[in-house]
DNA sequence: TTGTACTTTCAGGATCTTTTGAAACTTTCG
DNA sequence: CGAAAGTTTCAAAAGATCCTGAAAGTACAA
């Protein structure tokens, strides 16, 4: 395979990795292309790279960044404006997890303690205060656990995981 | 909180959570529906409490059948089919470790293999293949760590992870 | 301050996903 | 077998999400 063709499935697949994780495409693209760049890229190189709008690639860019994927990278004596990805995966992964469980997980458990004190004695309100118990629990217990693997480092989570769980 | 209003927002919750994670909304809510269900439901029963037309219970349903998180259950001398739900959450979320894992993990790193194989001499080549290596070696981590996980049971998960990584 | 080079915004259009509902199919039973 | 009760399918409509492009905004240099 060469290098085109690889790079073309490369940016084809991890878009469609982060479709189904409800990432949209052309952020996965944009993160992806800067990725496998041996440097800065501009706004325009990026378009036209992706022949995707200026519009979008800010907007993705600016999302991207807010993630911490991506970060600006002003080159002296130019006006214009350069990105480059974090490329450690470790860290992509970690900032990716930091992200959601902010914006999910949380959330997540704040409602199911709300969810906790209904009312009702009948069979239903019984069953339904136990799942939520048996959720609530679990979300505290996950919660817990990322929490620790955030603050854990790349060779640990490289290196040891394994050997500590078999 | 009385419980048909919790019973409303956990659905509703259950549906956004859903949402975010690339399954559809209504599926996660029939999800939702039969965990705080204590008996069976039939498709009626789902189609009235969710307000959605018989093709869309259907669909989601044996959606849900595939994934394993929810088993039809013949009442003897019905003709009519029901449903329940996995209750067990460990189980739940077990299930889908191993639909996603083999739905997009496994199809990447397959991917993943081709491409570190792409030849090229300039910097941009270079670049390319080292990050591919990493994101491999990253998923392949990943890969056996799920692996061990999906074969490790529910107390293990809620009682010593924990402590082994503290 | 004006011109230039660039970035940001956002309404409307394009596209992708989900839902509906009615027809086709299946199963059971008299 | 034929009718009744139920399930499945899928084309088209509705709805959600994403992208474009042009206009507005910003920052800098002369």
């Amino acid at each position: 395979m060469d290098i085109k063709e690889g790079k073309e499935k490369f940016l084809q697949s991890w878009g469609a990795l982060g479709s189904s994780w409800g990432v949209n495409r052309t952020m996965a693209q944009i993160h992806a292309l800067l990725l496998i760049s041996p440097g800065p890229l501009s706004a325009d190189d990026i378009m036209e790279e992706l022949k995707i709008s200026r519009g979008n690639a800010n907007m993705n860019l600016r999302a991207l960044i807010d993630w911490g994927l991506v970060f600006k990278n002003l080159k002296p004596g130019e006006r214009k404006e350069f990105f480059v990805a974090e490329k450690d995966m470790w860290t992509v992964v970690k900032n990716i997890i930091i992200q959601r469980k902010k914006k999910e997980l949380e959330p997540m458990i704040k409602i199911l303690e709300e969810l906790s004190e209904v009312e009702a004695t009948d069979e239903a309100g019984e069953e339904f205060r136990r799942v939520i118990k048996d959720i609530k629990l679990f979300s505290n217990k996950a919660d817990s656990m990322l929490d620790t693997l955030v603050k854990s480092d790349s060779n640990w989570f490289v290196g040891t995981f394994l050997k500590m769980i078999k």
